[in-house]
DNA sequence: TATCCTTACTTTCTCGGTAACTTAGCCATA
DNA sequence: TATGGCTAAGTTACCGAGAAAGTAAGGATA
């Protein structure tokens, strides 16, 4: 698998390797002629140019790297497939790297992309994160980084993350305004910001709607579908039962789904699921879940958008933390009492 | 964003580069003394490694290029993840693009791929591929290329595949055992191989077990939501009415759900589904699909295995043709006749 | 004591491209 | 006729590493 180079071209014709390089960038120095004669040749041949070495003087890549938490994840599957996209548009490749939410591996990766020279990383830190020492070293090494989704505590970086709080008071107050007055949290972890800016929110959407908050009702787990399903079972042995169950996301919301399922509490008439999730996942629930709409691909296009403005130096050297609004939106999942009034 | 090379401490502690190159590979030439000393200033100033060099002369970039067709698709996603994971377990990194199902971005992604020098290609070709032109000249260029999942007609590469057939024999065995009879088949487009081998295992399947085909339950669409909702509509029209539809894929099945709720067809009481798909995804169906098994982890992992064993020559240079077999997995989707009657 | 072998480095070359300087030949002008 | 400018090249250096070959000093061996 030896390619063809701009030498083998050079030596088929007679000229020095140069003259090839200048002939294929259309420089002036060259002849028309003998330019056509260049290229004809470097088609014949099929020359494809070696772009590392391009890069290598350069000294740019045109290349981004990418750290995932969990591809299984629909939502991430999401994101990474526009950051894909809004990369290749804007001329970047991109390189996904899996961290399979552990911060070993994520280290890994990250130190691997930065050997491969990439222009900049778009990290979505993992769920178990602490420590922040390899962000401050690539911080020193002026390598550009944005964080997308979740960002490490204690860090100031340039971000592009939900308005959770935001979210979370749009939804409690559409669901109270129906009457809704007993809401069950089933959180994430808090060292993470998106574990506790969502309990957060949760705490103050409530505040403001004068609810009453009962400790029992929240339940601090992951963010997989058996955390879900482990805390419905919890939920069930308690002797009171919320009304709502307000899920850190839409697979702990799957769980509940399940959960309740199995014994034998239906949805929504039993008790209503609103979760942090984003539409084309939410229409496949049995019934349609009711959320707070992120959504995954508007995350990946203004993450890769923010990152090659701080490549290329658009913004003015000040680290931006981009905070996109969420929606709610009213699925089936929860009854409208209004409705049945009319 | 001047990263440390080895020029840089071998400057700082009055050395050659090669004398640093050598300490940092352990090399017998250097000093226990001197070997240390490069490696503490070197940990110091933060040196990396500048992969993209150490490369352009090993001819080897430890780099595999894949082409997705669509990561929003959830077996893609599986699938994809499997693949980076494997691979980077066996040192290689992975450069994913996405064809979003279309033959000119697949190309694209292609030449970009090459230009990178990748050591290797892994490609699923978009649904609508019909020209081989660009993997003749892969061929010609000498680059290991494997496709997976589907692979286009006229070409006698490398691949990694399912054995459509044989899981439609195993499906269609179990099904009409339990004394189903009238089954329709909800097919993609036949110019791919994933449709026509589909359909044909379907047919033969039937044939085997001696059951009537009717023509007017075989509807061919493509493999989206959508499709398979249009499908249902479609067949909800006819007269007669079958008790198993066999859909292409579980995105299918799913517009299926769908189409049936909208109408008040109840799944499994009114009618049966049955669908390629993975375990995964078929247990979020309510109620949980019956599938013929297709794990997109397995594919992913022998793809990159067959990749592998393709660049560093292990197989006998004959392109070897992979083709995993498929279980039938009963669920919920279809009702159990014998059940009833125990 | 001449030769050989280690040890510990240094020099040079290579990969495939780009950029900045030459150079050779030709025509026009002062 | 010397000088200047232009065209169409060629030459050299550089990017950041690794590989191979070269070398100087000192000790062991014949």
């Amino acid at each position: 698998m030896a390619l063809i180079t701009q030498s083998d071209i050079a030596k088929r014709l007679n000229v020095t390797r140069v003259t090839v390089s200048k002939a294929l960038r259309d420089h002036p120095d060259i002849s028309t002629k003998l330019k056509e004669k260049i290229k004809r040749t470097s088609k014949e041949l099929g020359y494809t140019p070696n772009l590392i070495a391009k890069n290598l003087t350069a000294r740019k890549t045109f290349t981004l790297g990418v750290v995932i938490p969990d591809l299984e994840n629909n939502f991430f599957a999401y994101a990474t497939d526009s950051i894909i996209d809004a990369a290749s548009e804007k001329g970047y490749n991109v390189f996904v790297t899996v961290s399979r939410e552990n911060q070993q591996s994520e280290i890994l990766n990250l130190k691997n992309l930065i050997g491969m020279r990439v222009d900049g990383l778009l990290v979505c830190v993992s769920q178990h994160s602490r420590d922040i020492e390899v962000f401050n070293e690539i911080e020193k090494l002026n390598i550009p980084l944005v964080f997308f989704d979740r960002k490490p505590d204690g860090l100031n970086s340039q971000s592009v993350v939900f308005a959770d709080n935001y979210g979370a008071i749009s939804a409690i107050d559409s669901i109270a305004a129906e009457g809704y007055k007993r809401f069950a949290h089933f959180s994430g972890y808090s060292n993470i910001s998106i574990g506790h800016n969502r309990k957060e929110g949760f705490l103050a959407a409530m505040k403001k709607n004068e609810l009453k908050i009962d400790p029992e009702w929240i339940i601090e787990g992951g963010y997989e579908i058996e955390d879900g399903y482990n805390s419905f079972m919890k939920l069930n042995q308690k002797k009171k039962f919320p009304e709502i169950i307000f899920a850190v996301n839409d697979r702990v919301a799957m769980g509940v789904y399940k959960a309740a399922r199995e014994v034998g509490v239906k949805i929504p008439e039993d008790i209503g699921v609103v979760a942090y999730g984003f539409n084309e996942t939410a229409q496949t629930f049995t019934p349609t879940l009711s959320i707070i709409n992120q959504d995954p691909r508007k995350l990946g296009e203004i993450a890769i958008e923010s990152l090659v403005d701080k490549i290329e130096q658009k913004n003015n050297l000040l680290d931006r933390q981009i905070i996109i609004k969420e929606d709610f939106i009213w699925n089936n999942s929860i009854k409208r009492k209004n409705k049945l009034r009319k």
